[in-house]
DNA sequence: CTGAAAGCGCTTACAG
DNA sequence: CTGAAAGCGCTTACAG
């Protein structure tokens, strides 16, 4: 590979001007400029990244740390960020944490450590007190997307006040036999996602006078949201109507039903979450929440933290009920 | 941070000791290494990898150049490939190439110039001859997975015989009035995935003595699908049967045919590709491809190419068709 | 405005 | 087996 003493040689002058003339830092005459601008062009010059970060501190990365890289939610997020870092000439380490102990280990403790970005953005991941400890002795900016950690800057919806909306909307139609179908992490309910749309369908039920509401444990999938929505509808005294915890679920739950010969919304409504791309085919009603948009605003968000020194502040992210055809008053 | 020398002054040795303690490289003795492990460990030191890529010129981590990153096939690609490389240690940057001139010199011409990675894995891109020259001029090694160029090494599925099997399911089955949905790219067909299955499918139409066969370009989203199959089966003579050339496309002509109150597989059969997550609760009939166990392959292709520095073999994938409700005799 | 030199934090022949 | 030293390819005070 070429280097920048080539450059230098070619241009006529030392490697700190080309480093000067390249990276537009300190002063250098117009002509010189362009002079060894021409000749790296020329040459096909590019500044090694390993040199630059060493001299420098910086990168010009960014590590996107993702729990499950194959959602369509957090794919589409990835996809936000990209969009956003990619133009400001920063590439995007991946690091996707499992539910391993050992492997979530070596992320916060190894892979992490290895200096490799400038900057993290933390997708929607249940952390303990302790790892967001070890994530903030990294010294790095960084931004949760999604509910992360009181500690760390967050944007986020409000899932419980998201998942209230989601309910009522069901109350409001006249039903009260409605289940829910979401969280399903070991220990207790905290601050996770799935935790908080339960809390806010609990709390909207709890208000509408339902003391004890329906709910059936599922993992974030079509296959997991079919599964438990069969046993909801095969139970003896099945709900009228489902609040499922993503669109993915809901989208099981629709399949559960037309697998028993249920009519969808006559004899079951159904709403879920995300706003995904498929949810407009299937006439599902949900909680649009628009991940690209979150994803660019990620990716700003940490940008601005990493070049103002500053850390992000919280943001507040926008949802919305979209009426379709998957939700109607009970029979 | 703390650095090499602080691991060195801890353990009283030299710093470079403690480098051969850590890599494991050179010679060293049991206790050395044991002692100097333990105060690394108790420091939390990781090695630079800046400094450590400067030094060896090996960074630990790998590009992944895609096209589209909210795409249910790439991300489960991705997935299964980073199932491969993190274990190993490696961790993966991202690049993705749109259908931007800009935007793609700024990725093969900056971006993977920097020197960030020690070998490529490139997705399913139509990429031009120019386009691999310079890709070929970056002395790494590469993987490609999908049609890419006959000049680089490539894991892919024959998609052109897919496409033959496919066609020929829907053959077998008696429909003639078959139509093709898929290829949309400007130009002549070349030997992307797109054309390829295009060719397959008109190969085994000319075999089956069909001489213009049906045909409609689109995109590889469901909304074009959908799109393109409602053309389709509006026009004066609709066809008995579609081949897809994703699920996500068929899962649009599904959409399509339903809207029309068509009966899906009386009125019209439909197969796709992939063995999309979901293809299963539509009763798809479809060509399997197991993109996850794809990006194993590539994983662990790029690593054996990088660590005996040999160029990677092209391997073809297998793919595998799966029946279901979606195709049947013509009414 | 420009250059010589030190330094970023490692690794690895080279000696011993 | 271990250490001192040079070097990886840049960047940036410091002089001029």
């Amino acid at each position: 590979m070429t280097g920048i003493d080539d450059v230098a040689r070619a241009a006529g002058v030392s490697a700190a001007t080309v480093s000067r003339a390249l990276s537009g830092r300190g002063r250098i005459s117009d002509a010189t400029r362009v002079r060894v601008r021409a000749a790296a062009a020329e040459l096909g010059y590019v500044v090694s990244s390993a040199a630059s970060s060493l001299a420098t501190g910086r990168t010009a990365n960014i590590g996107v740390v993702v729990p499950l890289l194959d959602r369509w939610f957090f794919a589409n997020v990835l996809d936000g960020i990209a969009s956003r870092l990619a133009p400001r000439g920063y590439d995007i380490t991946l690091y996707s944490m499992s539910d391993d102990p050992d492997q979530r280990a070596g992320v916060l403790d190894v892979s992490l450590r290895r200096g490799r970005v400038d900057g993290l953005i933390v997708l929607s991941l249940a952390l303990s007190e302790d790892e967001v400890d070890r994530l903030l002795s990294l010294g790095l900016p960084i931004v949760g997307l999604g509910a992360t950690s009181g500690r760390l800057p967050v944007l986020r919806v409000d899932d419980s006040a998201l998942a209230r909306l989601a309910t009522e909307h069901l109350l409001g139609l006249g039903h009260r036999r409605i289940a829910h179908i979401g969280f399903s992490l070991d220990g207790d309910p905290g601050f996770d996602i799935p935790s908080l749309r339960r809390h806010g369908f609990d709390a909207a039920m709890t208000d509408a006078g339902v003391a004890t509401p329906l709910f059936a444990p599922a993992d974030f999938t079509i296959d997991d949201g079919h599964r438990a929505a069969g046993a909801l509808l095969d139970a003896a005294d099945p709900p009228t109507a489902i609040f499922a915890a993503s669109d993915e679920m809901a989208f099981g739950a629709l399949f559960a039903a037309r697998e028993r010969g249920l009519d969808v919304p006559r004899d079951l409504s159904v709403i879920g979450v995300d706003g995904h791309e498929m949810s407009g085919f299937f006439g599902l009603t949900t909680i649009a929440q628009f991940p690209h948009a979150q994803g660019e605003r990620a990716g700003e968000a940490v940008l601005r933290a990493i070049e103002e020194g500053t850390d992000a502040a919280d943001q507040t992210l926008p949802f919305e009920l979209v009426r379709r055809s998957s939700t109607a008053p009970p029979a």
